[in-house]
DNA sequence: ATGACGATTTACT
DNA sequence: GTAAATCGTCATA
């Protein structure tokens, strides 16, 4: 699959309804499209997620429906960013896709850089002592990288992408049935008991952009 | 008020 | 491979 063409539809507020599991899966050749301020416009094709479960999972914010300001987006409509500040220094970024007070999300853990690349290279500079320019696969490998990289951080936690102008995902024409996903568990998961070995983590097979294989 | 920790990344040995 | 960076969040008191 390519991932040159751009400006596709949006995705409305059923195509997120479908739970985490499928939605997870879902997302993979979707277009994680961003808007500055400045009318730039930066996007990915989706390549990694991973499930998160909600008040079952040990491993989710949501866990025992624990429900604070942070995670106050989780429990919105589905469509509605949830994004969190972690380890002192890094987001990261999740899509809502349960019913209405079921706390469930799909973590977008990897993209193809696809438009505003020079952009997106210079965004994932900041704060680096060293200005030599990053690897195109270094650029969107990982969550946090990927949030970095298109000026993603928590004060776009609870925007509803159906109807946002800065943040939403777009339906990706190149995405045919042949797609290969490949399925394993979760990555960072720890004390997370049986939790962290359940494969809620998909990638597509053969993608140089993931964070891992 | 306090302490432990984190859905990570980077640099260094 | 290992460890440091760095602070918001949450549970406990």
């Amino acid at each position: 699959m390519n991932a040159k063409s751009t400006k596709h539809a949006r995705w409305s507020r059923e195509d997120y309804r479908d739970g985490p599991e499928t939605i997870a899966q879902k997302l993979i050749g979707a277009l994680l499209v961003r808007t500055l301020e400045s009318g730039e416009r930066l996007s990915g094709m989706i390549v990694e997620t991973e499930a998160y479960l909600g008040v079952e999972d040990k491993a989710a914010h949501t866990y025992r429906g624990r429900r604070t300001a942070r995670t106050e987006p989780m429990f919105g409509a589905p469509g509605t960013a949830y994004v969190y500040f972690t380890y002192g220094m890094h987001h990261c970024m999740n899509v809502v896709c349960g019913a209405k007070d079921e706390p469930v999300a799909a973590l977008i853990r990897a993209l193809e850089p696809v438009e505003g690349v020079d952009q997106i290279g210079n965004n994932r500079l900041q704060g680096r002592e060293r200005n030599t320019p990053l690897a195109e696969t270094d650029l969107c490998s990982g969550p946090a990288k990927l949030c970095q990289a298109l000026a993603i951080d928590r004060r776009l936690s609870g925007i509803d992408m159906t109807l946002s102008g800065s943040i939403w995902i777009e339906h990706c024409p190149n995405k045919t049935g042949a797609i290969e996903l490949v399925q394993s568990p979760r990555i960072g998961i720890n004390s997370a008991q049986e939790w962290a070995l359940k494969p809620l983590r998909w990638h597509l097979a053969k993608n140089r952009h993931v964070s891992r294989n």
